[in-house]
DNA sequence: CGGCGCCTTGACTGGATTCAACCGCAGTGG
DNA sequence: CCACTGCGGTTGAATCCAGTCAAGGCGCCG
């Protein structure tokens, strides 16, 4: 799951051990409350979530996608700051996941020397980070085409990166409605972009998976540069 | 300047030794290149700096605003991701700190006890994290009007953590084609938003400095909640 | 004076939202 | 068995917030 370092052995076992026996959750399952100072450490094993953020009168946005294989909750707070809720957006597998902060934490002599487990933990913490960064260019500089096409290419990306595409398609659980509130859309502008990306010949959707037809054009559209730099 | 975890003695003398000879620099250069892997450790002492991205065609987007006391590149990067460029806004000062992160590194029994450097770095990551928590609901959530206040907003409350509002005034020496930039706005719709602002009685601006006049009316607009929870 | 950077203004355009309605489908219960 | 309901997707029309284009003003400085 969090393949981002390398683990010894027995780090290794652990991880299976932990996610061996995941707790099913249904859709819509609010895992952090926002503002908790010291979240229950967990793994997303199955389904996607998100970290959101709700306005007084009721709109939403969301800040970040999860996917299977996200660490949830790692990070203690120092204040009990408003990082947005974490909440299922499919049916999920969640795991307690304590014992890896614990594991993590241990074992180092110095901090020089981290474990693989708290460099992976790192790793994760910087992948957010670019999530977050590619979120505010998207909602910032970018029209409702190339957001989305930006979006289907990271999500395509990350998925990729647990085994979970093949030849560009992917699972896709999640509403228009989902997706508008995570791209700062309304509902219907939301429906009219992903037909106008069909009818383009760059997306196509079928029950709950997608694919990418046309992946270099998309990141032409969306002026995608990849995980691995330019 | 770091004033976000309680510093032995000795920690307080190195922050001020590092800090004592600044190096200036002028406005619009670039302190930590696009993907930089391994960015030099710095800590902005005076004037404004920003992380940003550019698009192909020439758009660019302000991530996240830095003002004087913010660290900048102290992580570590493993690959060379996309996490923009870090450049000053305004005419700034600069410290070199690699001996910072080094004395925050070391020190450590195991890391169940940190040094008060780590924690404050640790607390400064965090504190970027929800600055771009905020920026994410701005662009994707708030109109121009309501990004403004709550950007606002959210500068008073970071200044008057280092010690630079007084009754709700303080320096503001950014044009307003790089607020533009950071609000995801046009230059002539941010022009009149600021106008609007103006005429409504809310804010008040002087040659390079601002006034809030009306804070719990802002802070209502822009459903702002500031960083001490609700 | 002339040029430049920044702010300002007006007119026009357009991307996106809103409101409202309709459709197909799956689940559900009388 | 089938009406009923709810959800998600789809459409059309009207509206509006914000972008674009273009021009002018003002202060500063060489």
């Amino acid at each position: 799951m969090s393949g981002y370092a390398r683990l010894t052995p027995d780090e290794e076992a652990l991880l299976r051990q932990v996610t061996a026996r995941p707790v099913a959750v249904p859709a819509r399952a609010e895992l952090v409350r926002d503002g908790e100072a010291a979240p229950r450490p967990q793994v997303l094993v199955e389904g996607w979530a998100c970290r959101q953020r709700l306005l007084a009168d009721g709109r939403r946005q969301i800040v970040v996608v999860l996917l299977p294989g996200d660490p949830i909750g790692f990070d203690l707070r120092r204040r009990s700051l408003s990082f947005g809720s974490v909440t299922t957006l499919t049916p999920a597998l969640v795991c307690e996941a304590g014992a890896l902060r614990e594991r993590a934490a241990s074992r180092g002599t110095p901090p020089d020397r981290e474990t693989g487990l708290a460099a992976a933990l790192r790793q994760a913490r910087e992948m957010e980070e670019i999530w977050l960064v590619n979120q505010v260019v998207r909602l910032g500089r970018q029209t409702a085409y190339e957001r989305v096409a930006h979006f289907l290419l990271e999500l395509r990306e990350r998925l990729a990166a647990v085994d979970r595409v093949q030849e560009n398609r992917f699972s896709f659980p999640i509403t228009q409605e989902v997706l508008a509130d995570a791209l700062g859309l309304s509902v219907v502008h939301m429906n009219r972009t992903m037909q106008q990306l069909r009818r383009d010949g760059l997306v196509e959707q079928r029950a709950t998976a997608i694919t990418l037809r046309d992946v270099p054009a998309l990141a032409s559209i969306a002026d995608y540069a990849g995980a691995h730099g330019p």
